[in-house]
DNA sequence: AAAGCGGGGTT
DNA sequence: AACCCAGCTTT
């Protein structure tokens, strides 16, 4: 036990702070509206908690207006083509969650008659669905007195406790302490907690003159509070390289194909590339032409980082099967990942 | 329990 | 250039 007793936090002075600091966020239903009883739609907070994965708000939100104006409920969602989902999820990253968010659309459209279930436990049932994003859902759109503990809460908390190990030891005690916090207005209380960390309890930065629940706070007693949570050490990031081959035939049009099933950027839009290795294999040329090199493309993934270089030709079409020939004006609309539209820009397209 | 999985905003 | 973000799924 690292946390032998811990206080609960006081949710008053959260909440009061929240009344009157609340950020304005496109899936959001403000504190004075709530209290009206307006209630946010599931769907839509489902969406932003989703992209919000491991995301940004910053980056978020544009995607979100896209989302909700071209599919405005789950039936929309639940009808389009995935093909469609991942062509709008491009550039967003983790795309796993652009095949679990149809998958879930599917599920509540086809065995919830489109409506989301209530409870955190149903909604962890729902693909992509895990233990944060499910709290989230429950707290916000029906109250539900549970603790929603994201990467902010591990940082905030991480701080009011001095909690003396990584996070990643002590979760359990530190969704426990904060389950014993939790007020009838759990939602809020949930936003309240996140846009605290997102606004006082910054990463590299703690406002701790301006934070609502500084009295109750073990770092901001000690000479460095944005020492905590303590960091396990970070493992080197390995380094790959490859090739890739920019193909254009006698129309300019550019041969795309689509990347396996599973694994890194699963069914995703890519152009040809050599496997990605410690070691740059020779070149071997997809197909007959005037090869010219156009430089390198650094991209740079959770676990490694690659160093592809680009090459570009006018090819003939013979023996290439596997794929599609695409105007390069249409290359805006395809399900292209950030890595290859860095591609087809070194090779001059896009 | 650990590994795999993107990309960009912030500092 | 490092850090880290409203984490989930698979192994």
């Amino acid at each position: 036990m690292h946390l032998p007793n811990p206080a609960p936090i006081d949710a008053a002075p959260v909440l009061a702070w929240y009344d009157s600091h609340a950020r304005n966020l496109p899936w959001r239903v403000s504190p004075a509206d709530r209290a009206k009883g307006i209630a946010p739609d599931p769907y839509r907070v489902w969406l932003s908690e989703v992209m919000l994965q491991q995301t940004t708000v910053a980056a978020v939100k544009t995607y979100f207006l896209r989302f909700t104006s071209l599919w405005p409920t789950v039936f929309d969602l639940a009808a389009a083509p995935l093909d469609a989902v991942l062509k709008e999820w491009a550039g967003l990253g983790y795309y796993a969650r652009a095949r679990n968010l149809h998958a879930c659309a599917e599920a509540v459209v086809n065995q919830h008659g489109g409506v989301f279930p209530t409870s955190s436990a149903a909604l962890q049932t729902l693909p992509g669905i895990g233990a944060y994003t499910s709290a989230a859902i429950a707290a916000i759109c029906f109250d539900e007195e549970i603790a929603v503990l994201d990467g902010n809460l591990d940082r905030v908390l991480g701080r009011y406790y001095a909690l003396p190990v990584p996070v990643r030891e002590a979760k359990d005690e530190l969704r426990a302490a904060l389950q014993a916090s939790v007020p009838k207005r759990a939602g809020d209380f949930a936003q309240a907690m996140m846009d605290l960390g997102a606004t006082i309890c910054a990463p590299r930065t703690a406002t701790c003159m301006l934070c609502p629940i500084q009295p109750g706070c073990i770092a901001t007693k000690t000479a460095a509070p944005t020492v905590y949570p303590l960091k396990p050490a970070k493992p080197e990031k390995p380094v790959r390289k490859g090739h890739a081959f920019v193909m254009t035939d006698a129309d300019g049009d550019v041969y795309l194909q689509t990347r396996p099933d599973k694994g890194l950027l699963a069914k995703m839009t890519e152009v040809p590339t050599s496997d990605w290795v410690s070691a740059l294999p020779p070149v071997a040329y997809p197909a007959s032409g005037d090869w010219r090199h156009r430089g390198q493309v650094i991209h740079v993934f959770t676990h490694f980082r690659l160093e592809l270089e680009i090459w570009s030709a006018a090819v003939a079409p013979a023996g290439l099967d596997r794929g599609w020939w695409a105007e390069p004006s249409a290359l805006k609309g395809e399900a292209l990942p950030t890595l290859f539209r860095k591609v087809l820009a070194a090779a001059g397209l896009e």
